[in-house]
DNA sequence: GTAGGGAATGCCATAAGATTGCAAGTGCTT
DNA sequence: AAGCACTTGCAATCTTATGGCATTCCCTAC
């Protein structure tokens, strides 16, 4: 289980095209997620647009990458921790979305059990929550 | 502090007319938040698409409704409570976006502190979680 | 109660984002 | 090396979102 963007392929039994090579690269560079408008902007002039969008649904399908919506309803994508499959994407799973910067960090937290009412399963527990991340926070304290 | 469309409007300023009556009443009907299509179906004969547009942000940007994405990315609007104004929505607050039939409940639970790395801040704790939620799994349970 | 001013609405055009069908190209297997 | 299936890129289409402007409507002052 490498992060090597050939062996991802080889293991989700997709084939090895340098179009997804690269989206996977792109997507690999940040722990940070990347958005939908940023990939396309990066790799526009390498991938058609329509592509994009399949391999990007492709990898969500195959539990390669998450994908998450942000405050405008702009995906968001991150490579999944090794512990997601195609049928069972990583059950505790905390994203931070800076109202700052905009960016959407994975945050390696253990995500606190939350009560649900009669009747409720928290199925997939996927929490995101909203804030300042440190860079932002830092800025912040820096021009006060 | 009414739920009195009326008064809502009052409260805020913002003018009375029939267009901003009826959409607080749609949204009012359920606790269930209601998708920004939806409401387009059910008020497209009353109500420009582009009015309706505005009367949403309006309504956002005065504290009076939640805007809550769903894993579409579609917006969903619920009513806020009392507690949420203009310059300050309602803190702690947990969505439940069932990924079966895909309804978005506003829970009325505690959201349990999330341990955040250091730096960051999780200003506005907003958190989405994901599952089945009870009418999905009474279904699900009948059809076992 | 009504006249006037400012805001809200509706319609137009336009932009941005996403999806589908199909022909041509590419990777994988034998 | 050849064939097949999958993938890609392009064009067309559709949905969703935004901006400008004339008309209408609400609210206030008189």
């Amino acid at each position: 289980m490498k992060l090597d963007p050939v062996n991802i392929l080889k293991e989700h039994d997709l084939k090895h095209t340098k179009q997804r090579v690269r989206v996977l690269e792109e997507i690999a560079l940040d722990t940070v997620a990347i958005s939908q408008p940023e990939l396309e902007k990066k790799l526009g002039k390498e991938i058609d647009r329509v592509t994009l969008y399949r391999i990007l649904n492709t990898y969500e399908e195959k539990g390669i990458v998450h994908r998450i919506m942000d405050l405008n309803g702009t995906a968001n994508y991150a490579l999944c921790s090794s512990a997601c499959s195609e049928d069972h994407h990583h059950d505790e799973h905390v994203h931070f979305n800076c109202t700052t910067c905009g960016k959407i960090y994975c945050l390696e937290v253990t995500v606190p059990k939350i009560k649900m009412p009669a009747g409720f399963t928290a199925k997939t527990v996927n929490t995101t929550t909203y804030g300042t991340c440190e860079k932002c926070n830092a800025l912040i304290a820096a021009s006060a």
